[in-house]
DNA sequence: ACAATGACTGAAT
DNA sequence: AATTCAGCCATTG
């Protein structure tokens, strides 16, 4: 498994429960910030990971459930974070802007930027 | 190697 | 504000 991969996961799973990410946000946060894409697909194979991912705390940019397909059926994803106290409206996190965690800019190890 | 696709995003219209 | 276009990068046919 690529290291971004990892990355993508031990950020996700730093994503605080009732809160939301976006593919961008944690592209940024690992240095890339083209790299949203990748980031879906990493999400994309988060299925087996242990310890386990919550995907469905990453949204798009507009607050969107893009990847509701992806969770075994229509609605999972939305019952999922509504479950965590996220309200979420015709596939759209409501208080997206509110809602939003702000990941902690990690660097690629080798110490802090400062 | 080429073309098409995708859990994306930003800019232009 | 909604839609369309183009860039992005990895995977797949």
């Amino acid at each position: 498994m690529n290291g971004f991969f990892r990355e993508v996961y031990g950020l996700v799973r730093r994503v605080p429960r009732g809160r939301v990410i976006t593919y961008g946000a944690v592209a940024r946060a690992l240095g890339e910030p083209r790299a949203a894409r990748r980031v879906g697909w990493a999400l994309y194979a988060c299925g087996k990971v242990e310890p386990p991912v919550p995907a469905h705390r990453v949204v798009d940019r507009e607050g969107r459930l893009s990847g509701e397909v992806h969770f075994g059926g229509p609605g999972r994803m939305a019952r999922r974070l509504c479950s965590e106290g996220v309200r979420v409206k015709n596939g759209r996190v409501l208080d997206f802007d509110r809602l939003f965690w702000e990941p902690p800019f990690e660097r690629k190890r080798k110490g802090s930027p400062t």
